[in-house]
DNA sequence: GTGTATGATTAACA
DNA sequence: TGTTAATCATACAC
């Protein structure tokens, strides 16, 4: 018989109406799970599955105390076990092949790339020499070898460590609360197995919910492991955090660059790179030099004017060391070395330029004696011994009338200009 | 501890 | 893409 035959017939039995469903969301009733003594016409045994049916539907609107007492009278029918094996059945049928396609889920992307990422970090899995490993790729990466290397290296390892060991607790515990959360579902199941349809594969399939929301927790708490390790690592890498100020030496190079080309202080690619490789430093740090140093002299000239002179006494110095026949390279200031830079005009001329005369050392010396140990208190005196460019309106660097400080290598040593509107 | 110096970063701009 | 200007974060001197 076909299923639409086995309903008609389970309608007639409890003298259900067609438009009405025999058991809610029940399609069918297999004949073989009823096996009653046979009876001449089927007459009783239709009666009887009726009478049962008609119970069980009309159970809810009675009073409690009544329903306990029908639910116990149910519980003890005989045809109980036969009904419960149809209900199953029916519940298979229904609503589990419904879920079990959605069940069937790929592995989620995001918590395969998190297992990888901790894989990788050492934090799950075996433990890869506490992250040294890890740590010395980050040191790699950060492209620079410091001093205190190995100090930041074992930091680093304590610190993922300290992760390593969270993670791990975290995991157990909620590997131990999965085991028990589930334990304590399927023995509810299996309680309640007595007084409701529950079939094995729906206990099966409750275990495997739990694990999925478990998985789910363990998910964040994945995510928040890495998010650490990538705090972790970003600190361990910023650069800014582990600042270090450049060393004297670079500093000198790079402030006699920038005062010898005071009214073009943008040095071209070669001369970054050439700086960078005299400093010891990245072409990106020189850059970035460049441009703190443009931004704060021309934001504070006056604080600048003793450091331009310094700078300017040394390349005279220099200069006068060198017998003055190349006034206008950097290099000449005694650092070493050259630059290959192109002329661009804005040389300090040392302090040939204050009357247009060469000075001796001797004569540099003595002026050097006669700013003070403060350098210039007077910003005009300041001004005349060096002037810095004007800017440009816009904020640029223009080339400005200066006394002493910036004068074209066209120009003789007499081209003096004063500029006091500093 | 505090103020200043300084290297790095970032958004906006040309 | 390089520069400016503002800002951040750290180093350092006191």
């Amino acid at each position: 018989m076909d299923d639409q035959g086995r309903l008609i017939q389970a309608r007639g039995a409890v003298g259900l109406p067609p438009g009405h469903p025999a058991v809610p969301g029940v399609p069918s009733m297999t004949p073989h799970s009823l096996h009653e003594p046979p009876s001449d016409n089927g007459e009783p045994r239709k009666q009887d599955i009726g009478d049962i049916l008609q119970q069980i539907m009309t159970i809810t609107d009675q009073s409690l105390d009544e329903a306990q007492a029908k639910k116990h009278a149910l519980n003890c029918h005989r045809m109980k076990p036969a009904l419960f094996t149809v209900l199953c059945e029916i519940k298979e049928k229904t609503g589990l092949s419904i879920r079990s396609s959605q069940e069937e889920e790929p592995v989620d992307p995001q918590l395969m790339r998190l297992d990888n990422m901790l894989l990788a970090e050492g934090v799950a899995g075996p433990e890869k020499g506490g992250g040294s490993a890890a740590a010395a790729a980050a040191a790699a990466a950060a492209g620079g070898v410091s001093p205190d290397n190995s100090i930041e290296h074992s930091d680093y390892r304590n610190k993922l460590s300290q992760i390593r060991q969270i993670y791990h607790s975290e995991l157990e515990k909620y590997e131990q609360a999965c085991n028990e959360f589930t334990t304590h579902v399927m023995n509810l199941l299996r309680e309640q197995s007595r007084t409701r349809p529950v079939s094995p594969k729906e206990i099966e399939r409750m275990v495997s919910i739990i694990h999925r929301k478990f998985s789910s927790i363990q998910m964040q708490l994945k995510q928040s492991t890495c998010e650490a390790v990538m705090i972790l690592r970003s600190r361990f890498l910023d650069a800014r955090r582990k600042r270090r100020n450049f060393s004297k030496q670079a500093t000198e190079v790079l402030n006699e660059y920038f005062y010898s080309h005071l009214s073009n202080p943008y040095p071209s690619e070669e001369a970054k790179e050439e700086l960078a490789k005299k400093c010891g430093i990245t072409v990106s740090q020189v850059s970035n030099w460049f441009g703190n140093k443009r931004i704060r002299y021309k934001k504070n000239i006056g604080k600048f004017q003793e450091e331009a002179n310094i700078y300017a006494v040394k390349t005279a110095v220099s200069a006068a060391q060198s017998g003055g026949d190349s006034p206008n390279t950097p290099s000449s200031a005694g650092s070493g070395g050259s630059f290959n830079l192109s002329s661009s005009g804005d040389m300090f001329m040392g302090l040939q330029g204050l009357n247009g005369d060469s000075y001796p050392t001797s004569q540099v010396e003595s002026m050097r004696h006669s700013m003070g140990p403060g350098g210039y208190g007077d910003s005009m005196a300041a001004s005349q011994m060096y002037s810095p460019r004007e800017m440009r309106a816009n904020g640029g660097w223009q080339e400005a009338a200066t006394p002493s400080s910036v004068t074209s290598p066209t120009e003789g040593p007499g081209s003096v200009h004063s500029d006091t509107s500093n």
